[in-house]
DNA sequence: TCAAAAGTGTTGGCCCTACACCCATGC
DNA sequence: GCATGGGTGTAGGGCCAACACTTTTGA
């Protein structure tokens, strides 16, 4: 079916089950083959990209709504989600739907809450919904054209992403159970878009005390195997309450 | 006029001007006497305390309508003024407007935007307005009893400008032109909950290279007196856009 | 002259940088 | 063996905490 129609069948009941004039976009990061990823959807017939999201129910509270719409969205539940921003410029969607009546629920001002999630990217299953012809992985390094603010909207995800590297750890839901050292750096280097030094950030790393050496290496790769790790999920979290990094 | 009369005649007027269901908080800091205070409200006839806030227009920015509030409130304009989070439980003024018309505006369910804002004491002429009885500083170290959530918006709001002095200055919005070491440091002290080292603390904040020594110093207290410092507003800038602390 | 606060000096330890050096592996 | 990447060692510098010392002021 046309978007256009699929859109105005649901707008009148769009009225009364959801929140007018508030949304909300995740940006879901994944980590696979050495690079960082973001799920993204195209609608039907449009060729810009967008990234998920969806609106409150008018009796859900807002971070169970951005629960729910990531759920529906990669299958998976209890995901690591993280409020960072409003966006609520007035222009921010102007024109998108142009042609289409004005009393469309999709043709309304947005106030948006932005999300970012850091999933476990094998564990996930990206799922289309009505009005997409497409939900997909994207590689961060690699973008296409987004709609509308939402590549601004991306871009702040990161950088929120990126501060909060200084003050907790990070891994626990984006790498698999086990993992190798240049693996997690990779994943630093590549949030951080720069390269660090080795044997500083091996020392740092297990310095903050989160991390369990296992008594195994990855074998297979060409030159040495590097030895497997896991996160200490109890210190882990700890971690993630208090704090890592030097404060006042 | 009594708050309930004035409620209601508003009512009808704000479902025209304002997005429904969205509201926003301010946390208004400001540092006088040795001590951190926030702006506060008192409604009329009413025993609790609450924070400043308002709706955001149909046309409006919501860092606008952020700007605009605050202004209404302080006589100030062009504020340092920081979104740091959404509150968007359902339940979070549950009970609030118990006895008022299902229709009322005030009575909606609110996702509520929170910002803080750091300003310069005795540069604000707090504000009442049509619905409140009281608009004053209140101390931190010593609060009463807010109404809804606002303790806990508050207390999110300290605790994101504890985080911010970890990685941006602080000061030239809520110390006067010209401060002592002593000032800054109490400023400090406040705002963590914890006292400091002072010969750490004096070479740690002249190594950020954002204060000039000033060649006079505050005479009229006991004992000896203090040097006088400014904060050199260009290096200052630099040191907000870039951050201060160490990263990876 | 004395107490209290402001300002400066000093010491040892830890972390950070940079780089060098070994080790393991596939070709 | 040799290139490549993984893991560890090390030397120098900077920042940090803690504490001691000096200076300045009003009473």
């Amino acid at each position: 079916m046309e978007l256009r129609q699929l859109l105005e069948e649901k707008s009148q009941q769009n009225y009364l089950i959801y929140l007018p004039n508030l949304s909300i976009d995740c940006v879901v990061f994944g980590f696979y083959n050495a690079s960082l990823k973001v799920l993204a959807v195209r609608l039907k017939g449009q060729s810009l990209w967008g990234l998920p999201g969806g609106y409150i129910q008018k009796e859900e509270d807002v971070d169970s709504a951005a629960n729910r719409i990531l759920q529906e969205r990669t299958g998976a539940a209890n995901i690591y989600l993280q409020q960072f921003r409003v966006f609520g410029n007035l222009n921010r969607s102007e024109g998108f739907f142009e042609g289409y009546p004005d009393d469309l629920w999709h043709k309304q001002r947005y106030v948006s809450i932005g999300y970012y999630a850091l999933v476990n990217f094998s564990e996930v299953n990206p799922v289309m919904d009505l009005f997409s012809d497409a939900c997909e992985w994207l590689d961060v390094q690699d973008l296409p054209e987004f709609m509308m603010d939402h590549r601004l909207i991306l871009d702040k995800a990161l950088s929120a992403l990126r501060k909060q590297l200084n003050y907790k750890p990070i891994g626990l839901s984006l790498l698999p159970e086990k993992f190798t050292m240049p693996e997690l750096k990779k994943l630093y280097e590549i949030i951080l878009g720069k390269t660090l030094n080795r044997g500083n950030f091996y020392r740092k790393i297990l310095r903050f005390g989160i991390l369990e050496k296992l008594n195994e290496s990855r074998k297979g790769g060409a030159h040495k195997a590097p030895d497997l790790y896991r996160f200490d999920h109890i210190r882990y979290k700890e971690a993630l309450k208090n704090g890592l990094q030097s404060e006042w």
